[in-house]
DNA sequence: CGCTTGTATGCAAGCGCTCTCAAATTTGCT
DNA sequence: AGCAAATTTGAGAGCGCTTGCATACAAGCG
């Protein structure tokens, strides 16, 4: 396995040898900062061509200080939900000529911390950091030194970028749904309470109760995490509870995955017996059995924008924050309750 | 937005001057090469840890030669089979002290060529390829510059490490299992028919059919594509044509997902009249409706062992590329057929 | 005590590129 | 043709760190 490899890759220098000018102007037709003669450009530009040179960004960024890289703080790279805005963010960047590096902070503030720090040595450009468990402060604080964006919370500070999409509503919406769906016994799967989201779309669904004119009931409220597993144990704990309901709003897909899974394993048919309804729309809710009916948060579309913010911090243009409305994707997993 | 951002970043100079000493011997205990005075090492490190001095990776990279990043050519960055696997890359890499690159080849040649030279020119100092359509020929290239790992093929070459699983072995298993639960028509939906891993599967099912005196048909192979609406469709024609079959083997689990949803739209229920099994065991695979037999793809080892040897690779070890054998995790998407 | 080993330190030359500044060249005008 | 102005070009000083080489100093020996 000791094989000689390819070893000194072609410098600038040799390719202003090669077409008898400077490393400036080589530089220069490389930037397209300053104008060069007809002439040399092409001479230089056929010497690239033919030692096939390509500049290296690392003696790049140590030069001008900029790498051309963004930070992503994801929480797993693995994530089905972010996973999708990962893939928003790089097909925003690219083009740009930026290039995302990717870490993964676990849900895990000193993870987190640890990420930044190391994007930071690395000298990115700017950094985006997908929700986690940061505190505002340590965003604050980030963006002392570089242009930041963050999603899944509001923040105003500055020089940083927060977008967030309105999770009350989609709490609202999804609940709203069910009840104008005949539905009065709506049991709620939490997601983590430490993330605010998750306690807006509870409120979102209290509020449409309550605008609805039906009592909130907080035996219907079963704590969850926002995995699976805990979407089928909070609906074993309502059937074991005797708690009747006819519709599970679960505050996200995942949950929703195993809620179907516990209202299967006891039994009950999803639509038939009981309406479900999720939060986040996954790409796979599309072929869940059944299609899941959920809150789409156009994930991509959050990638996107958050890319599109940081292009523009780094341009110095005033970003734009602004996050499309959460929308329900009804599927079939919730039915019309007969009067 | 116009903020003014802590600007230079602390400098090895900083610190140097700091201690009292030279920039050598900062250097040198960062990097632990040789051996310092234990008073100047002291007053280096409490220098250091007052000025919060973090040694930049780029002039480091520059200096040396070497990033400590490795590139890792994924094909989508939102890919849930792969997305295990880069977990699996990032938790091997990162104690080491590298740090993954990630970039995406969309199962498309000119991309994933793309990615490689993008990769090459942030001077990685390694590449991992996880699948993808590159030719062989383009990989061992990419060996004459770089350490490189690739999964899903087999390929011996110099400066190459190539691990792939036993995707026969697995065709079979599967076969295997449904012919064993008493099922004699067995469809097949295929997957990509440009991708080897695809048609070995295929072989396997073959083979296992074969080994149990059972006559191949063709009309049971359905195409496909890895993709969900694929295996969707599979079903349709499977039962607009009226051909018999007691069981379904998706050449992975997006697939099996489609084909579910297709049996549910047919009216015709899993596993009581339909038993069906897919192949990667996908983490979604264990919360479907009903939880779905399938081959299961390690693929977060898959991650770890292809980091793991370019980690030997680049300590000049020869890599171990051995991977666990397929295993078959059932559930209840399969069922006995009573003699 | 002078000599050879050995160890700890500093100097300075890169690594490959960018960019300022001044020199060299061209252009425009009278 | 002659001069100022505009344009193109090159030299060279960094960017922050590593490292080979030389120097300085301490220890070990006869």
């Amino acid at each position: 396995m000791s094989l000689s490899r390819e070893s000194a890759p072609v410098t600038m220098e040799m390719v202003a040898k090669a077409a008898g000018v400077s490393m400036s102007t080589v530089s220069r037709v490389l930037t397209g900062t300053v104008a060069v003669s007809e002439t040399k450009r092409v001479a230089i530009e056929k010497a690239i061509a033919e030692l096939r040179f390509v500049p290296s960004p690392v003696a790049r960024s140590l030069a001008k200080g900029r790498s051309m890289t963004i930070g992503i703080v994801t929480q797993a790279i693995d994530s089905p939900f972010y996973g999708l805005a990962m893939r928003g963010i790089e097909d925003e960047l690219n083009p740009a000529g930026y290039m995302p590096l990717f870490v993964s902070g676990h849900w895990n503030v000193k993870t987190e911390c640890q990420c930044i720090d190391a994007l930071r040595a690395r000298r990115v450009d700017g950094v985006i950091v997908l929700t986690g468990r940061l505190t505002d402060q340590a965003l604050i604080e980030c963006a002392r030194f570089l242009p930041t964006v963050v999603t899944g919370r509001n923040l105003t500070a500055p020089g940083i970028c927060a977008m967030n999409f309105d999770h009350f509503s989609g709490g609202m919406l999804a609940t709203r749904f069910l009840l104008e769906s005949g539905h009065r016994r709506i049991a709620f799967i939490a997601g983590d309470p430490d993330q605010p989201n998750s306690s807006e779309r509870q409120r979102g669904y209290q509020a449409a109760l309550e605008a609805a004119g039906i009592a909130f009931d907080p035996d219907l409220v079963m704590p969850g995490d926002f995995h699976e597993a805990s979407g089928m144990l909070a609906v074993d704990r309502l059937v074991t509870a005797h708690i009747p309901f006819t519709a599970i709003f679960a505050a996200n897909d995942q949950m929703a995955y195993g809620a179907a899974l516990g209202l299967r394993r006891r039994g009950l048919r999803v639509p038939d017996d009981v309406s479900l309804v999720g939060f986040d729309d996954l790409p796979g809710s599309q072929y869940a059995a059944p299609p899941l009916t959920s809150v789409r948060q156009p994930a991509y579309e959050l990638g996107q924008v958050a890319a599109v913010a940081m292009l523009q911090m780094l341009s110095g243009t005033i970003p734009t924050c602004d996050l499309p409305p959460l929308t329900l994707t009804t599927r079939e997993s919730t039915r019309r309750l007969l009067g």
